[in-house]
DNA sequence: TTGAAAGCGCTAACAT
DNA sequence: ATGTTAGCGCTTTCAA
């Protein structure tokens, strides 16, 4: 059942019928009611795939994850979402931890107008690829961006971030700071690392031989499997500094089992500061990222970004902060 | 920048285009090759908007999640997404939490055609109002469902699951064994309730007074506020069975900051088996539910009824399993 | 193997 | 205030 068969009838022309849908244009109050009452009778829904097609949007919003398995992913897509759907847009969610192969991105979904706009949680590599097309595309890059490049993004100081966690650590005595760090493809893994390195070098200290480690991914097994690699090197460090609360919390768990204490034997630094931090044991010291915010505002940019196209869009670096809990 | 384009660029009908872009009918080799390297020239892309309405279909799945912050959900929704992209679909997800109002429900999105199919993993209530529409609307219910329902669903067997769960702590000396619901909308609330109860019951116990507690939500604190009630009220279990593991993990934090021990003092036992468990200390005991099957299984269900809507689909129930751990 | 043409359901410009 | 009508981009029947 079509709008055709609703304005044939209600006795009135399909114009009609949509202008009662959309309730935008003038229609007569006794025309609007029969309309109405047509429509409750049948109980018509317009097809959104026509609509669609009409008015060339699809009022998707695209968002790409690495892994929405993580909470930190997962509060900031809840932060997009509400922005989304408050301006009557809803997401379009892909994890890409699965990878999609060269050949087809899901930057397709874009270019074949299945959704309106784009945000991307993506690594900087990925985005770098695309970013020649930024003009045609229109997206948004979140956490991962590059200050540099031509997309407009939002996230925190990464380099800044880490630095001042680190700093903290020095600050409070420690000397064999470890780093656990992630897939280096991802640039607030550069950046922090990068960060870790300023900090070490202001105090005067280096990496502890062997202290630096790269994990495959952020789930807690990840972080609990780099410290045994590291302790089975030998090394023997008073303080690990992790670019994800969960490798922190997977850390804790893993010197537990090696029979260290936290923060007593070794202090442990998280990143990002999700909900759990405060329900471990110690509870986790950490570097918050607003990460509500940081989905809001991404999901902010892009409905503007969307709506006027041509408008130059700022970069938007958000603030971090030092939580001070008991595990450093 | 449309197929019409594209045909008059290579010297063909958008039909030849068309069969192109969709390798399904034969088309001459050298036509092909012509045809594919304007679509290259041009960075042709087709626009499914067209392709949407012409099919009247979107290739969207709707997927309604009470709340993707919760890892129980957010891994059950990655089972879906594997299954869905592996066909061609895509995920539309609505976090249901912040609540739509009633007047507009997200069955819309199916009524409109946005979606192709939707998975519920909301509370039966909901459902229920909506069984009616069954016939017409393509959807699954995933967890929450009525047994007795028309709405095909794949889910556990809730009593049995929470039964066999007291029946432990029972077996294991427990006697004063409080239980932390939630949100006694959803069925599994319910289900698990009367789980609970059963197993008392057998054990020719009851459920020690102002020990049972409902929660307004699934999230770490609701559990560690959910604690912090019980103890005010002077009561002290010597056990805790909390319907989620998030409760559960919140629970024992609550526990520890009133000085009591888990599990010499206080037994706790958790339900879902997130990957979080074996992170927190002691190890939670807990129920597992198959997640990322549960996921898949919705999908496959679902996707199996698009192609053929008539076919009558069996509800799935998949097994749940006790994992002892350290808690309990 | 290819082309012509209809039409999916809707909106919006234009006419009345 | 309402109707007429073109057309969004695509697929698909039918004909050649």
């Amino acid at each position: 059942m079509s709008i055709i068969e609703i304005a044939r009838r209600a006795g009135v022309s399909t114009a009609t019928v949509s202008r009662v849908v959309n309730n935008n244009y003038s229609v007569r109050p006794e025309t609007r009611k029969k309309v109405e009452g047509v429509i409750a009778e049948m109980g018509y829904r317009a097809n959104f795939l026509g609509r669609n097609l009409r008015t060339a949007q699809s009022r998707l919003l695209l968002t790409m994850v690495p892994d929405f398995g993580n909470p930190f992913y997962a509060e900031i897509v809840r932060g997009i979402d509400g922005v989304a759907r408050a301006e009557g847009y809803h997401l379009l969610l892909c994890d890409t931890s699965s990878g999609v192969g060269a050949d087809r991105t899901y930057f397709d979904l874009l270019r074949n107008r299945m959704a309106d706009g784009a945000i991307c949680l993506d690594p900087a590599t990925i985005q770098q690829e695309l970013s020649q097309e930024t003009g045609e595309l229109c997206w948004i890059a979140c956490c991962e961006f590059d200050p540099a490049g031509a997309v407009p993004f939002v996230g925190i100081d990464n380099t800044r971030a880490a630095f001042d966690a680190v700093s903290y650590l020095v600050q409070r005595g420690r000397r064999s700071i470890a780093f656990l760090n992630s897939d280096p493809r991802f640039l607030y893994s550069q950046q922090r690392h990068e960060g870790y390195l300023n900090a070490l070098h202001v105090a005067g200290l280096t990496p502890p031989a062997g202290g630096m480690v790269t994990t495959p991914g952020l789930t807690y097994d990840h972080g609990r499997e780099a410290i045994a690699d590291i302790l089975a090197t030998g090394l023997r460090p008073d303080a690990v500094f992790a670019v994800s609360d969960t490798l922190a919390i997977g850390a804790m768990q893993g010197l537990r089992n090696a029979g260290l204490s936290v923060p007593s034997d070794v202090s442990v630094m998280g990143f990002d500061n999700i909900q759990l931090c405060t329900m471990v044991q110690p509870e986790l010291t950490t570097v918050a990222q607003p990460m509500h915010q940081l989905g809001e505002t991404a999901a902010k940019l892009l409905l503007q970004r969307i709506r006027n196209p041509d408008a130059a869009i700022e970069g938007i670096v958000l603030d971090h902060k030092l939580h001070i809990r008991g595990s450093a």
